[in-house]
RNA sequence: GGGUUGUUAGCUCAGUUGGUUUAGAGCACUGCCUCGACAAGGCAGGGGUCAUCAGUUCGAAUCUGAUACGACCCACCA
């Protein structure tokens, strides 16, 4: 069959990925094999592809195609994540765009909606994974609002309740006024902004010519102020403490306190305290028993207690109250200032300080176990560095706000008798009988329980991620969760080690008392070529199905590893993409020049010795290289990977070998060659293959007619078996000579097509007798003689100790070659002063390790070898 | 404020416990080459006082300290 010009990569890629899937070779099945197991980072049910996923899950299919290649039982577990504020919102909008607002629809009819939605739009990223080559066990989907899953989060909580861990109290908490929710500590995000320092006069009770001014950032808050707070040692003040002034406008009167939480030096010394809008004053509050005044409706505009702005958003009445109080002449000044503001990692608003009634989970006792887990390298975090972040936030940890007044997750499991009473349980029949039970009284109904109507963090559901897709919470002890728990790696996003990472851990030892994951591997940020992050308002994210689709899923695939250094960011441009095509080009280019033989008759059926050495070095470099490769797999270090897949492939077996073996003019090649050569170039498929699944399938069906089911995919992965060090670098004498004599030609002028004579003065000539046919063809030599030594003004080079001579036909410049001899010659003189400086040191001599003395001393013979083969030149040439 | 981390060629990065040459790769750049796989290519070449200073050592890109500039995380700012 005629190849055609170039790989077609959209052909290919959708063709034996549907050949994958029909012989079911991403399905895992608990069996005798050791298992392999990665969960996916479950993208949001609402996302779509974007270049922080192809970095993510190519890593991930890496791992997972090389641990199948390998033997091993591999299983990738696909996913989404239910992510509830994101989805509420979208699900929200598309009601509001049928002319459906979610205020008039039941629970049961919003939810109904939202699965509706889910189910026509959401998970549109799986089948965008499926295009990138993702070999996920298409099997495994999983959910987390799936009904085993919603089931096991329930379960959870309630074990954690019964367990002390879980609690309902009334704290200050985040709140976005937008989603208007409850949000953890992990949910808000905090940056610095330009703002306004206002500084406003209090006046005081005893005087009411005098003022105290107290500086704010927010003076819409001063109707929630109940106190003025100085500390104890200000001179200023220390006369005022135990007095009282006027809140302005409303001119409440409020105790000036003292406190050493203030700092003389800030602002003006004088706080403002507003218990019910403030982490620091909420604690100053409790501290001094003071009022707490909620000035703010959930939308964030004032509420009574705002008086005439009652209604209006905060941040209109930052301005207009500024007016005001300056046309009371109680703005005493405004400076600019920066300051940084907590944020909604969702909805981008501005989050308020809210005291409300919500769920919390107590994380400390469960801190222990996950902490000790990173410490004593049972669970392994790549970079390392990582490790310190999670220790000081474990070390810190808080009590985890896990209730959200939102509809789309899982409710609650609480129950609210009249009385205040709360039954926590699985299920409502449960939760009566327990009512009953407590209460000693039968006649309670199942109307008397209100259910709480607030649903789950999303993360209170992910944590449960490594266990539940295999119903380990839900359905316990069965065989998935026993065999494929704990799982292996974890590929994930630095950004999340507290969200999510650290409370799998966290979750894996108080639900199974055992880790999640092995290794966790922490990919960089995908930036621009200009270092920024890719972001919808830059508008500077690539659209990746035009990618695919321009360039193939191989080469994102290439273009998106090959800039991934570990342990640091990813810089991504399109050209990375037009390499991973340069490169498929030539692979392709490979097997064109294979085929050739095969359609050309230039296999010969008898051997050839002379082939004998280009198959020894191919095996011994491609052996050298694997050693190195398997080194960066173990570092986690996929670039250097790929790097050496790409410069093995490249340039040693393209760039050396074929030229090397490849049939001139009339020649054949002899069948042994050629079937070594099919291996070499299997062998080189699979090593390339869990980076470009596609074009490495598709030339190993190519290359040779195989089995229904003999796929790259499940190929036997090489194995290293050592190579030989001395051989390798007896063996460069022939690649230098053949690129020295190559720079020469360059210099002189001399066109490669001049074919020359070559005599070689070596005291050991015998590796240049073996590779004496391809020394003739790769640099146009028409006879080599040895060690007859030639006359006259002829080229000389050195190549190690041995001395190689070219006569010419035309005349040579003399002087330019005793240049260059000389410059070599002083070049290896003052490299043999500084190994000399070395060797006459007795204090080197002493400590240096054996085997380093042993490289000093080879390095000095093989100077003075060289020095001398120069000096013999030189001679020759005066 | 606390912590982590970085500074090596024009760009992006390697450089393993200090000693594989007097520091490497890819991309970019320069020259030559359409020669029977490949111009999406081949062959060759130029380019770095390893941020700065001091120290340890027989020996430092590598270890220590300081300085300069940068990135990130946590806490937090009236």
């Amino acid at each position: 069959m005629e190849l055609s010009k170039s790989y077609e990569a959209a052909d290919s890629e959708s063709k034996w990925y549907a050949q994958w899937l029909e012989h079911k070779l991403f399905s895992s099945q608990p069996d005798d094999r050791e298992p392999f197991t990665i969960v996916i980072p479950p993208p949001n049910v609402t996302g779509e592809l974007h270049v922080g996923h192809v970095l993510n899950n190519t890593i991930q299919d890496i791992f997972i195609r090389k641990a199948r290649m390998q033997g091993k039982n591999a299983c990738w577990v696909p996913g989404t994540d239910h992510a509830s504020i994101a989805t509420e919102a979208r699900v929200t909008a598309h009601l509001k765009s049928l002319g459906i607002e979610k205020a008039d629809l039941s629970r049961e009819e919003f939810l109904a909606h939202a699965f509706a939605w889910k189910e026509k739009y959401g998970g549109i990223i799986l089948s965008q994974l499926k295009m990138m080559g993702a070999s996920c066990d298409w099997d495994r989907v999983n959910f987390t609002m799936d009904e085993h899953y919603y089931k096991g989060v329930i379960k959870s909580f309630v074990e954690l309740y019964d367990k002390g861990y879980i609690y309902r109290g009334t704290k200050l908490i985040n709140w976005d006024p937008q989603a208007l929710t409850a949000l953890s500590d992990e949910e808000v995000y905090f940056k610095e902004v330009n703002s306004k320092l206002y500084y406003v006069n209090y006046l005081l009770k005893d005087n009411q010519n005098e003022f105290l001014t107290v500086a704010t950032t927010r003076p819409e808050t001063i109707f929630g102020d109940t106190a003025l707070c100085v500390n104890p040692e200000d001179e200023r003040y220390k006369h005022l403490i135990g007095k009282s002034a006027y809140v302005p406008i409303i001119n409440r009167q409020i105790p000036i306190i003292s406190d050493d939480y203030i700092e003389i030096g800030f602002g003006t010394g004088v706080l403002k305290v507003t218990p019910a809008h403030d982490k620091n004053d909420y604690a100053l509050g409790e501290k001094h028993k003071l009022r707490s005044i909620n000035i703010l409706n959930p939308n964030g505009t004032l509420n009574s207690e705002g008086k005439h702005y009652s209604g209006k958003d905060r941040f209109i009445v930052r301005k207009e109250i500024a007016k005001e109080l300056e046309s009371l002449g109680m703005l005493n000044k405004t400076e600019d200032i920066q300051n940084s503001n907590g944020y909604s990692e969702r909805t981008h608003v501005v989050v308020e300080q809210r005291l409300s009634p919500q769920w919390f989970c107590d994380m400390k006792k469960m801190a222990g176990p996950a902490l000790e887990a990173v410490d004593n390298g049972s669970i392994r975090l790549h970079p390392a560095k990582f490790a310190n972040t999670y220790r000081h936030w474990m070390e810190n940890i808080r009590d985890w706000c896990i209730s959200r007044q939102l509809t789309w997750g899982q409710q609650i499991p609480a129950w609210y008798l009249a009385d205040g009473q709360i039954v926590v349980a699985e299920t409502a029949e449960v939760a009566l009988e327990k009512a009953k039970r407590l209460n000693n009284n039968s006649t309670i109904s199942i109307d008397d329980l209100r259910r709480d109507p607030d649903v789950l963090d999303t993360w209170f559901s992910s944590w449960l991620w490594p266990i539940e897709v295999f119903e380990g919470i839900s359905n316990p002890g069965n065989a998935d969760i026993n065999y494929y728990y704990p799982t292996q790696v974890l590929v994930t996003a630095p950004e999340i080690i507290f969200f999510w990472v650290a409370r799998m851990i966290m979750s894996g030892y108080e639900f199974l008392q055992e880790k999640p994951f092995e290794d966790v591997y922490f990919t960089g940020i995908v930036r621009d070529e200009l270092g920024r992050k890719y972001s919808k308002s830059l508008g500077n994210s690539p659209d990746i199905l035009k990618l695919m689709e321009k360039y193939g899923a191989d080469s994102l695939r290439f273009g998106i590893l090959i800039a991934a250094p570990a342990g640091s960011d990813t810089l991504f441009k399109e050209s990375l993409c037009d390499q991973g095509r340069h490169f498929i080009n030539k692979i392709w280019n490979a097997l064109k020049l294979i085929k050739m033989w095969e359609d050309g008759g230039k296999i010969a059926e008898t051997g050839d010795s002379a082939q004998v050495e280009p198959i020894r070095w191919f095996e011994n470099t491609f052996q050298k290289k694997l050693e190195e490769i398997e080194r960066f797999y173990a570092d986690f270090n996929l670039s250097e990977v790929l790097t050496n897949i790409y410069s093995l492939i490249w340039d040693d077996f393209c760039g050396s070998y074929l030229e090397m073996i490849k049939p001139y003019n009339e020649d054949k090649i002899a069948v042994s060659t050629y079937q070594a050569t099919i291996r070499f170039f299997e062998e080189l498929l699979k090593l390339l293959h869990p980076f470009m699944p596609f074009i490495t399938e598709e030339i190993w069906h190519q290359l040779k007619d195989r089995a229904e089911i003999d796929f790259c995919t499940i190929a036997h992965y090489p194995v290293y078996s050592g190579y030989d060090e001395p051989y390798l670098r007896e063996s460069e004498k022939i690649t230098d000579l053949i690129a020295k004599v190559r720079t020469m030609r360059n210099e002189g002028g001399i066109s490669p097509k001049v074919p020359f004579k070559l005599y070689i003065q070596a005291e050991n000539s015998q590796p240049y007798r073996d590779w004496e046919k391809q020394i003739r063809q790769l640099i146009n030599i028409t006879e080599v003689e040895y060690n007859g030594y030639n006359e006259g003004n002829f080229r000389r080079l050195i190549i190690k100790g041995d001395e190689v001579i070219i006569p010419f036909e035309e005349e040579i410049d003399v002087e330019s070659e005793i240049r260059t001899l000389n410059e070599e010659l002083e070049y290896t003189r003052g490299f043999l002063e500084s190994v000399n400086k070395k060797l006459s040191n007795e204090r080197f001599v002493q400590n240096a390790k054996s085997e380093i003395l042993e490289k000093e001393r080879q390095k000095k013979s093989d100077a003075e070898e060289k020095i001398k083969a120069i000096e013999d030149s030189l001679k020759r040439l005066n």
